[in-house]
DNA sequence: ATTCTGACTTGCT
DNA sequence: AAGCAAGCCAGAA
């Protein structure tokens, strides 16, 4: 499994409402960062649920503000600013309100992130295994 | 090996 | 609150 593939992963288990920031999930993964995750979803994140990643600050994705927006309030999302205003005449400016809205995975998910995360490391083609010994 | 690039973050005005 | 500079991570050139 490639890292692209384990963000789409996770981003798929993030429930209605609920939004992780791009370096949140870097860090639940435990590998890459947010640029990498910023990457990913770029790219490929079109299938699952892109809106609920964003910014640390609470912006959604450049270029996705309108149709983001039209999602959160449709999951309810906890908004802060003015976004009617965004709405009518695309000036206003708001953001998630990521405090409230920031994902608190349940121990159950908490489990399948961990899951997600193991299958991550698998292809290290260089660095032959070392045997028992770690040099610390 | 070096440089550049990007749906990022943080700290400091 | 809004901009800006640096820092950061990896893949591509």
């Amino acid at each position: 499994m490639d890292y692209v593939e384990a963000v789409l992963d996770l981003v798929a288990l993030i429930p209605e409402g609920a939004v992780l920031a791009y370096g949140d999930v870097a860090d639940l993964l435990g590998s890459g960062g947010a640029r990498q995750v910023g990457s990913a979803m770029s790219r490929h994140g079109s299938a699952v649920p892109w809106w609920r990643v964003l910014k640390a600050s609470g912006e959604a994705p450049p270029g996705h503000g309108r149709e983001a927006l039209a999602l959160f309030l449709l999951e309810d999302t906890p908004l802060v600013g003015d976004y009617a205003d965004y709405l009518r005449t695309g000036e206003g400016r708001w953001r998630v309100d990521m405090t409230a809205a920031r994902w608190a995975p349940s121990a159950y998910e908490f489990d399948r992130i961990d899951a997600i995360a193991g299958g991550l490391d698998r292809s290290l083609p260089k660095l032959s295994a070392p045997d028992d010994e770690m040099t610390v």
